[in-house]
DNA sequence: ACCCAGGTTGTCA
DNA sequence: TGACAACATGGG
């Protein structure tokens, strides 16, 4: 394709106002790795097989995409959630009595979790593991780059797990995936053969999805809860990584928990929405703008203060 | 040069 | 079960 071809700019109401911090926290904040900045608060991402702009927009977003691809309005009134039942969710969240998730939800009003495709959710965190976002969107890139369909000559779509199952060592090398090329092949190979496979484990409970999704190499507790979460849907999963221990442990008083009892905790204290809070508490702690009680301020100030990780991106 | 990164796995008590 | 190092790679 020699010059990208784009259908006019078209305007997606959402059931909420959205902001370009909020759409920039969405599409690069660790939900989605597909994502990449434009001049004037555009996003250029691909999803699927789609190749999409996108931008904030008084009262939603405007868009286009690729003459020709299929379904666009529909696939993003889906991702963005532009009938607002996350609202309601998040209401249902204990922020009444909960002053941490009370500002952190106030801190990013407005967040929802994207409507992921499982695929291209279970690919990205299989690259997760000790890697920066930016390094992450950088693996994926590579992959779709070396094994997936050309969309144009600078954007590609995923490769399927038939494709990755087929993947030579070369190839692998080539998108630096370090440990985890062995993760991609090793899923690959399990999946390769299941192309129904995101079909049949939606029709699972969350419980049975995540001990399913486990089953995968590669992915363990935290890559299973992240899947569950974006890939499906299910709201109520609650990943537990360094950024969620680190606020629980500060803002929650709960230091020296390990993730499996924190996950627990965060299930039982958030209740079927514990994803959404999550992503309030993890986006609060990234911007380092999350509220530490009295209690916990008071007994932590006469420690010496010590590096906090917010200072990287 | 050294430490860390949206963790998982294998290996020892 | 539970703690702990190893794991590849890149950036600060």
């Amino acid at each position: 394709m020699s010059a990208m071809a784009w259908t006019e700019w078209q305007h997606l109401p959402l059931a909420q106002e959205i902001t370009a911090e909020l759409v920039k926290e969405q599409l690069d904040g660790g939900q989605s790795f597909r994502w990449q900045g434009m001049p004037g608060n555009v996003w250029r991402g691909i999803l699927g097989d789609r190749l999409i702009d996108v931008r904030p927009a008084h009262g939603g977003i405007d868009w286009r995409g690729l003459h020709g691809q299929r379904e666009m309005e529909s696939a993003l009134k889906k991702y963005f959630d532009a009938d607002g039942r996350q609202a309601l969710i998040v209401d249902r969240l204990p922020w009444r009595s909960d002053k941490v998730l009370e500002r952190a939800i106030k801190n990013f009003s407005g967040l929802r979790i994207l409507r992921h495709d499982p695929h291209e959710t279970l690919i990205g965190f299989l690259c997760s593991s000790n890697k920066r976002i930016i390094q992450i969107k950088v693996m994926v890139a590579a992959l779709a780059r070396t094994m997936g369909e050309k969309i144009t000559d600078e954007h590609y779509a995923l490769p399927t797990w038939s494709r990755l199952s087929r993947a030579t060592d070369a190839e692998l090398k080539a998108c630096a995936l370090g440990y985890r090329a062995a993760f991609i092949r090793g899923t690959a190979k399990k999946l390769e053969s299941r192309p129904r496979w995101a079909d049949e484990m939606q029709k699972l409970s969350t419980a049975d999805l995540l001990i399913e999704l486990q089953t995968l190499p590669g992915v363990g507790p935290k890559v299973a809860a992240c899947v569950a979460l974006f890939g499906f849907g299910r709201l109520e999963s609650f990943p537990v990584d360094t950024w969620v221990v680190q606020a629980l442990a500060s803002a929650y008083e709960l230091k020296g928990w390990k993730p499996d009892k924190l996950a627990e905790f965060g299930r039982t204290h958030f209740g079927d929405a514990a994803g959404l809070a999550q992503q309030y508490l993890f986006a609060s702690a990234r911007a380092g703008l999350l509220v530490v009680p009295e209690s916990v301020a008071s007994s932590t100030a006469k420690r010496k203060p010590k590096k906090s990780p917010k200072s990287r991106k």
